[in-house]
DNA sequence: GTTAAAACCTCTAGTAACTAGAGGTTCAAG
DNA sequence: CTTGAACCTCTAGTTACTAGAGGTTTTAAC
């Protein structure tokens, strides 16, 4: 009956919708110590502020540029320290841009051969699949991969 | 003692080396149908012969082309029936070469932002990293990820 | 005030494609 | 004949969730 004016709590169903996360997913990350173990109402359900909002937003934000748990959870140790932090959080976002770079290169070689795979169209009546004679046959590509 | 001429088997140990997939891989694949579960030694070891060598650096190249094993498996079935298989292939080929080429504008993106991220140089002393600044506010992104 | 649906709870198991490890057997070389 | 490498099976772990079972609470309608 008496409801908390001053900081309107929000279910695990709102959290969800407003930092595009799905509720199970916010779970898991409560299992795995990503955010607070918050308190529960009468019936045991999970009470967020707006506290756990922007801390679910920093990792929804970090899984979509890739970033592993793991890296996202360094990060946030990172942020709640913030002494000496910033060479740290530095260097793994450097080190995962580099690793998106190796990606990105080994992926246009991937497209590369692949577009060749495809488009060798299968025009007349040969024995045998181009595609398939494709993949069985690495001396056909170009680059390694 | 007797040694068969006609078709030098191979040990697991050596078809890994020659295909270059790991041995505990090849089990693996062994028990997920992709190659056949071949005769064993008195020793109760594998002996593989060419026709599996072939197999195995089938699905290597595949698998290094970044289709899934359940593609894989679709592929070498259309293999092993010939009737009416190329379209299957071509179709399963190009999707693969679609989501490739979605992860690249994607990864594009990321690249882009992760760069932006990183080379904010924290030259001043700022009282937060700017990494972290740049995790936490999605609102600095160009585009969507 | 009741009732029904939607949202919540916990727990277990499944996904992909391997990889690691335990605990034991066989093979090849010296 | 012995030692060490290579082999065997089986189970469990990895990542980041997702799905489902089986049950409780909340909310909205009547």
């Amino acid at each position: 009956m008496t409801r908390k004016k001053n900081t309107a709590s929000l279910s695990i169903g709102q959290l969800s919708k407003a930092a595009n996360v799905k509720v199970p997913t916010i779970r898991y990350y409560e299992q795995q110590q990503l955010i607070a173990a918050v308190g529960r109402s009468e019936g045991n359900q999970r009470q967020y502020s707006e506290q756990e909002l922007q801390q679910l937003k920093f990792i929804k934000h970090a899984r979509d540029l890739g970033f592993s748990l793991n890296d996202v959870r360094t990060l946030i140790s990172l942020d709640h320290q913030p002494n000496a932090s910033c060479e740290n959080a530095h260097s793994i976002a450097a080190k995962h841009l580099e690793s998106v770079r190796c990606r990105l290169a080994r992926l246009k070689r991937l497209e590369d051969e692949l577009e060749r795979i495809v488009s060798q169209s299968d025009s007349g009546l040969n024995d045998q699949c181009s595609v398939i004679k494709a993949l069985a046959d690495h001396s056909q590509c170009e680059s390694e991969h």
